[in-house]
DNA sequence: GTCAAATTGATAACATCTTATCATTATCAA
DNA sequence: TTGATAATGATAAGATGTTATCAATTTGAC
């Protein structure tokens, strides 16, 4: 169970103090319910902390992932969204209408590798129509 | 059954020649084992078609794309790769070593999706080490 | 063989995402 | 409050992947 004190690096490194910033970036993925990009991050920051801007977002999302408060989540034909930590195995949704990216549960993966090759983790990505994008198309 | 004879643009569009360059790409792909990258394409195209350049791949792509003759393979992290399109339904698998990606077969995905939600298609990778790597580390 | 025009290859230009630079500002231990 | 310095924001620069440009070449209907 591999959890890391400090990150891999060395030292403990300098000072690390407490700003706006990375509180509003903090709070912005505490209770988002899906991965978010960084641009949707700065986003929905930005009200939290006036003028904050693009490298900040950039600074804290690598920061929070070195001491995996973060994970990244990569999905097939997009920029890398970031989620917290420790969330139980579950895979995702992206709506074809609207992009966005949804966790899911409760999904069962059984596959049988050739000869030799060995697994080690697994991605599924579902496709679709989410919730919101169904009921406004009414269909 | 959708097979598309003509793409689904206007006309059929002006005479489209048959060049010793096309015909280098598309043998690269009739006999490839596994989705390849513009570069791989590129590299192993070269030994037929001398001078050949990365534009007239992507080029040859695009158009063995429009005409359903390629298909476009996704992967998170990586630049899309291609391969034969009316292969049957698979998944992929990446090598954490050597970061190629290889088709498997027999892969069982089931979810239950949210309300409201509509799945239309899905992606399963697969992670781990493929067999060359596997021999190669001898462990 | 001719020749209009499709195709090619080299490379510049784009698009997108991410990181580095640096002057200015904010933090926090003393 | 002070002051060394970590952090920030604007923006230039980088990295990567893909497309556009254009002169030169190749194709193939005649």
């Amino acid at each position: 169970m591999r959890r890391g004190g400090s990150p891999a690096v060395p030292g403990p490194g300098p000072a690390a103090r407490d700003t706006r910033q990375k509180r509003a970036i903090r709070r912005v993925l505490e209770h988002a319910d899906r991965p978010l990009s960084p641009d949707e991050i700065l986003a929905a920051a930005l009200p939290h902390s006036e003028g904050l801007g693009i490298a900040t977002v950039y600074r804290s999302l690598r920061a929070l992932v070195d001491e995996r408060w973060l994970s990244a989540v990569e999905v097939p034909g997009r920029p890398v969204l970031y989620e917290r930590s420790g969330k139980s195995h579950h895979h995702h949704f992206m709506c074809d209408v609207c992009a966005r990216v949804y966790e899911i549960e409760g999904c069962d993966v059984s596959a049988t590798l050739p000869r030799g090759f060995r697994a080690r983790d697994h991605d599924v990505t579902i496709y679709g129509t989410c919730r919101d994008c169904s009921a406004n198309r009414r269909r």
